[in-house]
DNA sequence: GTCTATATCGAGATAGAC
DNA sequence: GTCTATCTCGATATAGAC
């Protein structure tokens, strides 16, 4: 049994090896998918060997759901910071310009994640039906007291949801397209598209 | 060589096997990915041995090269049918509606067509750069008019036709995302996604 | 044209020395 | 803890009979 599955208590370099590891992980897996990758790739750019890789970690699959399992913290918390009290359309808006920012910043992270739901989700079915369908829950109940307050028009949450999610993370997943598309490679699609996006959305809740 | 790649005349029984070869290729390729799919599970759907596979396609490469040509052909098809003569917000409405269909009616080639845009489009980056580039940039253009003419609001037209893929693909792609955040598994995704959408760009566009 | 049998190879995982 | 060497298996592709 590899040593970071046996306890949770890791020493300092235990702790560096594994963070090097998952690392290297989700810098192949985001390129090659789940079974395009192997745990070669992941060694050479961990510059480590390949045993040394399965000493930290039982199998390819156990480097999988940690990396996945890693991300989707960090995934979910700019839904999390999305606030009744503060004024609706600003909410969606910084909400908007996070995830852009978030497609930008981690598209490796994006890749990975449209990855495994474009496979049926086989690793993070029980978190999109638990910990994910639960904040949605509670963040439709917002954008619902906000429509009946009359603060935003009448819309569908969880549509609103979906189409945000969609656009922003576009730019990361299908960045190759989008980037093909525009004549102009010098300038950043990121940068453009978070003010049409901003003015879209906003639009549609102004009342 | 195989048969079907070294002469385009094909006998009528040929024509009918590369065909369930490429159905049940694509039904293979769009669950698992290029890498994840092995010639004998297409051979098992195409009920036909795995070297008879290989007597029509030269290698796996090519059955998936092949079944991506078929598919581009039909995705471009309802951009190309954006005309500038009618009503722009018809238009863009009616282009909505045909991209939810195909993303309900074809979700395997949506799904297949996402994965090869993640991997970097490795077999259909010439097209990327080529056709759809070109295709699009000819659509932009009747966008400019109409909103130079006040027919719609101004908007960034690439923006725009990024935002209609990315929404309207999203219901085909992460179904299974879209399926564990809505509580009522009984009303159709699709069904609520055509109205939020059309009301969504068409409030956007109206001057 | 289609099959069975097989060569070959790449990759996951393990054994055991150090 | 980390390495080299190796086992093992699954998958691509081919050989050759029918």
């Amino acid at each position: 049994m590899a040593r970071s599955q046996t306890t949770k208590k890791l020493t300092r370099i235990q702790r560096q090896r594994t963070d090097i590891i998952l690392e290297a992980a989700l810098d192949v897996f985001s390129d090659f998918g789940f079974r395009g990758s192997t745990i070669d790739m992941i060694a050479k750019r961990a510059k480590l060997s390949k045993p040394n890789i399965l000493y930290y970690f039982d199998n390819k699959e156990a480097i999988h759901v940690t990396v996945l399992a890693k991300l989707l913290e960090t995934w979910l918390a700019p839904l999390h910071a999305i606030n009744e009290d503060n004024d609706p359309i600003d909410e969606i808006c910084k909400y908007i310009e996070q995830k852009l920012n978030m497609a930008r910043d981690f598209p490796r992270e994006s890749k990975l994640f449209a990855n495994e739901i474009l496979q049926g989700a086989p690793h993070v079915l029980p978190e999109l039906q638990g910990a994910l369908k639960d904040l949605v829950a509670q963040k439709v109940k917002i954008i619902e007291a906000w429509s009946k307050d009359g603060k935003i028009a009448q819309v569908d949450p969880h549509h609103l949801f979906f189409s945000i999610w969609a656009t922003t993370q576009h730019y990361a997943d299908f960045d190759i397209q989008v980037r093909s598309v525009l004549d102009d490679n010098t300038k950043d699609p990121f940068d453009t598209a978070g003010p049409f996006l901003k003015t879209m959305f906003s639009t549609m809740l102004t009342p």
